[in-house]
DNA sequence: CATGAATGAGTTTTCATTCAT
DNA sequence: GATGAATGAAAACTCATTCAT
């Protein structure tokens, strides 16, 4: 019990302190004992609580999916799980993923980051697919409550995740000035689901 | 004379060995060695021509954008000089976006590679930024036309720019029968920018 | 315990090692894993022991200059704690440097390395300078007795250890044949130091 | 005749751009091209008019103890090749040498460098050698004017310029005022060349 | 004579990983 | 579990030298 928990304690704290050095340094750039030094715990431990430093970043892309994912249900949940979906609660998750995640510059970079180390390393790939469908499914939920079929729905959530990433890059390099205010966003949402509300002529 | 012309070659040469090397790996572990074997060098000379590793980074980074300015001028400039730009030559210019730039995953692959290279290189944001700011310039130059104000014209033109990222980015890890359609991104385009024809009511 | 003797013992062992290089090789032909081999480790190691080459070579001059000051120490330390200092003694130190630290040809050229070194190294420069101030220090000590005032006590000082300096430089090039006797060393020596027993008249 | 000229031109030309070159780096960091870029010429040509870098530095070595001998000569030879040589013109040569030669801490930066290519170079080495038994000889020729027999003389020469290297040396690492004083200098070498008018009792 | 493109050997340094204690 | 010593592969960069023009 006492040693699971310490296990997983441990864990946590590693994965987390990749989490910081991600803030300061490319993947290939943080070396084992960069992560182990945040941590505070010897670099040869990594080896014990992990395979190799792959593995690492595999538990870590998990944890950091799933703890955005907490957040999000945490926040939602029970508004959704409620019998229908109204365009306010739609509306508020898109907000939502707009502001918190998109227009959030340092988890920006560090996703970036991910999705160019998914570019050359298949199993990172995957994971990322995975987390990415898994997100399209929980969207595609919600628009299917104002879209007929479940393919337009799905791609629907898809293209308005892929715009929440396309922001959320571009607010690296731009300031939250000069990209896309909430009411244009919302236009975008809407034009797209237009069940949504909003018909377009 | 020729002498010129050998360094101009060699150093195109080297850009584009660059590129194909970019295809396979990502830059950090792209060598320097890797780079002159692609191009058929001496690993000595790209030290000749090139300041450092980083130098030929950020000279691959104005290559391959001019490279695509150079296509997209070729095929818009003349229609686009001409007095007013027209709702039909907007939407050609966004659907030859999203169709010829976004959604080409092997160019998508080396973009999100810069990005993470931006994010943690300063000489390398700077110069991303810059050709953001060119590429945004260009746009709003377009989406002008049809929009009174040229504030509102630059934030729109910048959304586009993020919006067809965004698409960059997921044609990498979806096929494009998953992610929007070109009447979808149309409807998006149009809500957008509403004098382009198409009302919101 | 043993882990603390580890480190010293290998840390040692591989300025020991430097010492043998410096015989054969300046040290900027040195390259660490020549040091590495005659210290017969992996050459990572010295990554390890060691923050960079330059690391090395200040740690060094700290371990040539130590280990002569220990040897004279262990040699003079109890006449010349005594009460005063005789002419003998003051003799016998001054013989004791020219035959054997100033005729010793093979520090002689590991020291014209060391002072080409510092030339061009601030760090090296400064290593430098402070031990030969010390050395004044000690050499000052005893010529007080012989002097009335410190800094003609420090200017003579420091002026001996030139002329020793000197003499190390040319056993070099010239055999002790060639050069200044015991005789004629003492006789500048007195020379200078004429309260030591000597009038110039 | 010209093209002789011309080529004595460019090696002087060179040999001084090597000059300039000590000031700031060590030898084996003074690449082909620093010193070609110093003289103004391209680097390619230092090899039409060098075998290599060791001849450079060879034939730099010649260069620079002409260049002092003729100073030298210049300034000593009239008064020296009259008959005798005086108590005075002997003590002025080697007050010429302390505060002109040794106490130019410039020079001797660049001889220590040499100093320490000789080490391992043994070109270099029987270069220097020469040179210095060169320069015994002609002070040998001033001290048999005091000293009875030439062997004494000689040895006396080399420890006079021994002494006057260790000064040379230490003019680097102290100020002037903390070193010898002329009238320091001026006791040592009456001490040892007492026929210089100064009997040691 | 002069140029500069090209070569290839050599060096420092970093770091994931292993393993004995 | 935890530590840190040890290994060896890999990579950027420098530079003397050569040679075609």
């Amino acid at each position: 019990m006492t040693q699971k928990m310490v296990r997983s304690e441990r864990r946590i704290q590693i994965l987390q302190a990749l989490h910081e050095c991600l803030k300061e340094k490319p993947f290939h750039q943080t070396s084992i004992k960069d992560i182990a030094n945040k941590a505070g715990v010897n670099h040869g431990l990594l080896h014990y609580y992990f395979e190799n430093k792959e593995d690492i970043l595999l538990q870590y892309i998990d944890y950091i999916f799933d703890k955005y994912l907490a957040i999000y249900t945490e926040r939602f949940n029970l508004e959704i799980t409620n019998a229908t979906v109204t365009n306010e609660t739609f509306s508020e998750v898109c907000r939502w993923l707009l502001n918190e995640v998109s227009f959030n510059p340092e988890l920006a970079r560090i996703f970036t980051e991910i999705w160019s180390l998914a570019i050359y390393n298949r199993k990172v790939m995957r994971k990322l697919k995975d987390h990415y469908r898994q997100w399209k499914n929980g969207m595609s939920a919600l628009v299917e409550n104002f879209v007929s079929d479940k393919k337009t729905a799905d791609r629907l959530s898809l293209t308005l995740i892929a715009l929440a990433e396309g922001m959320s890059l571009f607010s690296i390099f731009f300031r939250r000035s000069d990209l896309c205010t909430d009411l244009d966003y919302q236009v975008m949402m809407q034009s797209m689901v237009p069940a949504n509300g909003i018909k377009i002529s």
